[in-house]
DNA sequence: ATCCGGATCGCCT
DNA sequence: GGCGATCCGGATG
């Protein structure tokens, strides 16, 4: 049948992760989604990345979530189902990709902020420019969603399997492998420290040597 | 390695 | 009217 044969096609990539999944706390779907594959298909075919990089959006206490301001047209999908992509446009000319967290009415999600390319490197680099180093197509939230063709025509929609944009589950990581940081650009909340990234990796947005960063467990 | 400015626009005060 | 959950290129140490 059609679903055999896209998986005899796609054999590196695991199933869709459900939606009890990211009906948790924020910050272990944060943690959680490390390892796992952010994959995008349109028109023009596939591209993926295991995800390196992600920061948590605690809800409306939190200064530096978009859902600080409250229910608006923008912030409408913090506050829809988990499991859904939260797609926002920044800087006049970058979109960035959330996966939405927890339950209906708690307004919080995690930013994917870098990717180790997997599939579609061709496309992304046709995307990107061809820029002089592949680590250089998924380094960063904007890059990522370039990349992959990520648009605010996502927003919204399922990750769960049944839309453009798939999160799927990947080889687990182990906590020593993990480490977190303060989140990237952020001016309010600016010293929480919700980012998770994977150690040494070189996908990851920027290695912080002035951050303060601490392994997962010490 | 680090710091800067410019591009560009939707959203909220 | 001001300011971003950014990126890029250029200048500087």
């Amino acid at each position: 049948m059609a679903d055999a044969a896209l998986r005899a096609r796609r054999p590196r990539l695991g199933a869709p992760l459900p939606r009890s999944f990211y009906d948790r706390d924020t910050e272990l779907v944060a943690r959680e989604l490390l390892g796992a594959v952010l994959e995008c298909v349109t028109p023009e075919g596939t591209a993926a990345g295991r995800i390196v990089e992600t920061e948590a959006y605690v809800g409306e206490h939190d200064g530096a979530c978009h859902a600080a301001a409250g229910l608006t047209p923008r912030t409408r999908w913090l506050y829809g189902p988990p499991g859904i992509a939260y797609v926002y446009f920044i800087y006049g000319m970058h979109w960035c990709v959330n996966a939405v967290t927890r339950a209906e009415g708690l307004p919080s999600a995690v930013l994917v902020r870098a990717l180790e390319p997997l599939a579609g490197l061709p496309l992304m680099r046709a995307r990107r420019g061809e820029p002089a180093r592949d680590r250089d197509l998924t380094n960063g939230p904007g890059k990522l969603c370039a990349a992959l063709g990520i648009t605010g025509a996502m927003n919204g929609r399922s990750l769960l399997g049944t839309g453009e944009v798939t999160v799927r589950r990947g080889a687990a990581v182990a906590d020593a492998d993990v480490e977190v940081s303060p989140r990237i650009g952020v001016s309010r909340a600016a010293d929480w420290p919700l980012r998770y990234f994977l150690r040494d990796n070189p996908y990851v947005s920027r290695t912080p040597a002035r951050f303060p960063r601490r392994a997962l467990v010490p």
